[in-house]
RNA sequence: GCCGACGUAGCUCAGCUGGUAGAGCACUUCACUCGUAAUGAAGGGGUCCGCGGUUCGAGUCCGCGCGUCGGCUCCA
């Protein structure tokens, strides 16, 4: 008899009847195997469990406990929501339904006048149940294209019969598509990739999160289908955990921070446009003075510019060409003006003041440049998402020899106050986008040197087709937010339109013209943003240094009142922002307080301290350290927010 | 901008099927003068997001607008 040979992962080789599956040798392991078994993965492919295996290829059997199973039973799950949603909602049409990061979807379009919210979760959930619960077997089979088609058409699933016409049309010429595969759980059968587990049941858990619009292949211009979210785990624990983690998570978001702290607000005055209160403003200047200083070590010389320009500014800049629509305009006496979106026409105004020379480059300009942008309505997030914007800008002009150094001065830069944080930022390089000024040589040149500046320093960057600024490609750097969001804060942006378009020129050694290059650079991104991320980063605990208060004096009694007061003096005088709770309440209360506001010290005065001009040194979340003489405090404390120590 | 949900005191939230609003915290006052996460008592505080409509009567039902939240698209 003829077999299949297949290798385990400890290196043990298995044999077994030509034409076994992957349940077969799972069940040829042991029984718990087959048991636990949900999918086999060979070459790097993950398969249904009844295919067979292939011969001569390492043979790896998922299970629960298998990075990546998750996936298959979330895939499961969106064919179990798909199967209900079919069931309870005649008519609907059914598009797409992948396993995500933390669970999965299907979008769908309901029939006309019919809306689906949280409020059918309950009943499309128990619908979901009862499929699990029956065990339903997931059954592959691979159909003929045309059949595929004639089979959609008839139900009526107009989305399932554009998919696989685009799958034959977009395939490969020498590998053209002649079947799909099919996947039938209970009652429903889907197009599908696969792979799935044997059956329903493997689903232990499953809960529906969130429903959405979402356009059909993401395309504003189509049909806006219903996403609904869920997740689904190996066991409720599991489940219960997650949401446990979700809970946490927003704990720490800024926006909740931001309130309970006092930092900011927002009025339905003034949508996306932050207030500042004095604590975030605290906050707000620590950060504006390190960026100073910095900027200042490496060359930068500040500037500041205005808000508002006559609109001949963005008719030479592009702006009035390809950004209109997120502008704010108004007339002043008859003449249209517009609020600046970026800085660079401004920075370029400056540098046309003069003439320069090559001796003169580069010029770095850097301005907390307060710009506006009409973001759409529903795009607006806390200080994540803002209109009114405060850019942590710098424009830096110089030849085209120089750009290499300048870019990586720049990630140098960044880096630089990035690790200050502790934050690990993602890099993203973006190329040219669709809608674009320069020609295709310039943009080529662009993309060119980022790369080599990139790569000049090592790092690993994704390559991000497409996005980027229309006037010139772009290095981004990236964090996450405290739910797994992505936020672009720094930008290193190459510009040869710019230049060309406002007619930039510098005299070289050859006693001739020169065109200069522009860089645009913000590393925080903006004040608002990176504010935004620093608050959860922290979850609101701030280092010492940044802390909106970073000492509070807690007398315990009326008659401490005189010696608190002069410990509050002495830290005000050393330069640190400190506070005096002289309310007639317990030093518990006070203490309490103190610790929700998450103050980093703590500083109580008491009979033992007045005496002797001490304080009792309690430190955020550590706790009471006891007494030291108040002027060593002061100087400690001094010291070490003057260092920034993390 | 699009889809869905939500909008009640400064904050967090209750308010059943329509009958002119409640709690906790915060705030004010008084008493207490306190040793490391809440002292006690009393009191003040609401255009129930806005505008229309239905109704004898709307926080509650309907429409429109604004804002917020979760996504989608977008993000120079």
């Amino acid at each position: 008899m003829r077999c299949v040979k297949v290798t385990l992962p400890d290196g043990t080789d298995l044999e077994l009847p030509d034409g076994a599956s992957g349940a077969d040798a799972a069940a040829a392991i042991g029984a718990g195997l087959a048991r636990a078994a949900l999918a086999v993965r060979q070459n790097g492919e993950v398969r249904d469990l009844a295919r067979p295996l292939v011969p001569g290829e390492p043979l790896e059997i998922i299970t629960p406990k298998t990075d990546g199973a998750l996936e298959i039973i979330r895939h499961d799950a969106a064919h179990v929501l798909a199967a209900a949603v079919m069931e309870l909602y005649p008519g609907v049409k059914i598009s797409i339904g992948p396993p995500i990061e933390n669970g999965f979807y299907y979008d769908f379009e309901f029939p006309p006048g019919v809306t689906v919210s949280d409020a059918d979760f309950a009943r499309i959930e128990q619908k979901m149940r009862e499929h699990i619960n029956a065990d339903e077997r997931f059954v592959r089979e691979d159909v003929m294209v045309d059949e595929a088609l004639q089979r959609f058409r008839a139900e009526g699933q107009d989305y399932k019969v554009e998919l696989i016409e685009d799958l034959v049309r977009d395939a490969d010429r020498d590998h053209p598509v002649e079947a799909v595969s099919l996947y039938t759980n209970g009652p429903f059968t889907d197009l599908c990739r696969g792979p799935h587990a044997p059956s329903t049941k493997r689903i232990k858990a499953v809960k529906l999160q969130s429903v959405a619009g979402a356009y059909w292949r993401g395309d504003s211009e189509r049909q806006q289908l219903t996403r609904i979210y869920g997740t689904a785990f190996f066991s409720k624990d599991d489940l219960a955990q997650h949401l446990e983690r979700l809970e946490q998570a927003r704990a720490r978001d800024h926006r909740k921070l931001g309130r309970e702290l006092e930092l900011f607000m927002f009025s339905e005055l003034s949508p996306g446009s932050p207030f500042w209160q004095p604590a975030g403003m605290a906050i707000w200047n620590e950060l504006s003075k390190l960026w100073r200083e910095e900027n200042r070590r490496r060359g930068y010389r500040e500037v500041k510019t205005p808000i508002l320009y006559d609109v001949d500014l963005f008719k030479q800049s592009g702006h009035w060409d390809t950004y209109r629509e997120n502008m704010y305009f108004t007339d002043v006496e008859d003449r249209p003006m517009g609020l600046k979106p970026m800085n660079c026409p401004a920075h370029i105004q400056l540098f046309k003041d003069d003439r320069r020379s090559y001796r003169d480059l580069p010029i770095r300009y850097s301005e907390q440049g307060l710009v506006h942008r009409h973001e759409p309505s529903g795009t607006l997030h806390g200080l994540l998402r803002v209109r009114h914007i405060t850019q942590d800008d710098a424009h830096i002009f110089c030849s085209e020899e120089q750009i290499r150094d300048e870019v990586v001065g720049c990630l140098e830069f960044g880096f630089f106050l990035y690790d200050l944080f502790g934050f690990e930022p993602r890099l993203e390089l973006s190329t040219r986008p669709a809608k674009r000024i320069g020609s295709d040589e310039i943009w080529d040149r662009a993309e060119a040197a980022l790369r080599d500046a990139l790569d000049a320093r090592a790092l690993s960057y994704e390559i991000n087709a497409g996005d980027g600024a229309f006037y010139g490609p772009k290095i981004d750097l990236h964090m996450t937010d405290s739910i797994g969001r992505s936020w672009q804060l720094g930008t290193v942006q190459l510009d040869y339109s710019m230049p060309e378009r406002f007619d930039l020129h510098y005299t070289g050694a050859d006693d001739a013209d020169h065109r200069p290059v522009m860089i645009h650079r913000a590393l925080l991104g903006s004040f608002e943003r990176f504010i935004g991320i620093l608050v959860e980063h922290y979850a609101g605990e701030f280092p010492l240094w940044l802390a909106p208060v970073q000492a509070i004096v807690l007398p315990i009694a009326d008659r401490h009142a005189e010696a608190a007061g002069g410990v509050l003096e002495a830290l005000r005088d050393a330069g640190l922002r400190a506070e005096l709770d002289d309310r007639t309440e317990s030093v518990g209360r006070k203490i309490r307080d103190a610790e929700l506001r998450k103050v980093p010290y703590m500083l109580v005065v008491g009979d033992r301290e007045a005496e002797s001009g001490a304080v009792a040194v309690r430190e955020h979340r550590i706790g009471d350290s006891g007494s030291e003489a108040a002027s060593d405090v002061v100087a400690r404390l001094a010291e070490k927010s003057v260092r920034r120590e993390r």
